[in-house]
DNA sequence: AAATGATGTTAAACTAGATTAACATTTATT
DNA sequence: AATAAATGTTAATCTAGTTTAACATCATTT
């Protein structure tokens, strides 16, 4: 299988010699998702952080009243999972879901701490990764309170060109914590207006 | 100064031998703080990363209307930092802002990276640190989608008892996404309903 | 004790975004 | 090609939360 992503990604923020590449590669797993399959449950324990290769996941929380929440889109060269359901190993609160037929390489919960322990760069490695996800998570909350609807479409709009593509209209809004009605209201105003 | 705040703080992720406590001790430096002074001030590049002793602190970012949004307020045992200005040594986005006389302890760039390198250790405790800040962010996120701002505050109060005794009720409005009228309007229901 | 500033409350008028419902368009299935 | 299922749009009505403004309370300074 191909190496290439991974490695390009990892070497972004720390360097790995031939030896500890090949242990990596030992040690984790290649899975195929169809379409539509849930690689974590809300309910179930999430027993694994996933790199994406191909493909586009969904990561959505499903409320009382049967609602979905998207909490995030991820695609290649990204990652995805119950990150709080994985590092306290309690039952899921998030499901994820493929979008397209999805491609991934697996890190399950014994695989890390056996590569932590035998190449500790990766604890940097993933603690620069997870720095940069809790970043993104606190802008995306003050957006959220800062901004009006419209102007939250339009940096999503920037932010995440190919995922605008790709995904269905209301799965952006649910996205946004907006309705599809209301989005699609944007949407005309956005058109006229220019 | 007393070393143990801290040392049980780390203990609870990782464990530190005596001689490994004696370099973490030389190199941190202690600080006081007047209530309102600030830690951090929004357009400097922020160069240390805090973990409070006594006192609170208040996150917050100023919009271009001139409206303060508060990120999240910290105490005692918590970290305050704005970590995207800190990793990526850019202009901070945010305000960190005493809310009372705060004494804390600073870890500066140089100071982790150093840290970093004698005791590999502390990459651990940091990214397990930094995973639990990520989950709780993202559960804001979902929270403030799918629950009503009453609900927000009830939350609010449960998580962050110690909290809401300390501070304004205008900045917890702030820090709930409301405005303080609304919030106020909440609290009277509240007590009439029961 | 009075005065000033900071914080908190109440109520009326307003608005961003939700809800409901009907319809239009695109995609997948037979 | 026809039908069904999924996705997207429009418009009317409704509501959670905002805005404005006046007033109340509490703390600090003189």
């Amino acid at each position: 299988m191909n190496r290439k992503p991974l490695l390009e990604y990892i070497n972004k923020y720390i360097n790995l010699t031939i030896e500890e590449e090949d242990i990596l590669f030992s040690k984790i797993r290649y899975r195929d998702y169809l379409k539509d399959q849930y690689i974590v449950q809300q309910g179930d324990v999430c027993n694994s952080v996933c790199f994406i290769l191909s493909g586009c996941t969904k990561m959505f929380y499903m409320d009382k009243e049967g609602q979905e929440h998207i909490v995030i889109f991820s695609i290649e060269d990204w990652w995805t999972s119950d990150l709080g359901s994985f590092i306290s190993q309690t039952p899921a609160d998030y499901n994820v879901q493929c979008l397209e037929n999805t491609q991934l390489i697996q890190f399950t919960n014994n695989t890390l701490e056996e590569l932590y322990s035998e190449i500790p760069k990766l604890e940097r490695l993933f603690r620069k990764i997870v720095e940069r996800a809790f970043v993104a998570s606190q802008k995306r909350i003050i957006r959220n309170f800062s901004l009006t609807a419209k102007e939250r479409y339009l940096i999503f709009k920037e932010t995440y060109p190919k995922i605008e593509q790709r995904v269905p209209q209301y799965m952006i809004a649910s996205y946004l914590g907006i309705t599809k009605e209301f989005l699609s209201k944007i949407k005309s105003q956005l058109i006229q207006n220019q």
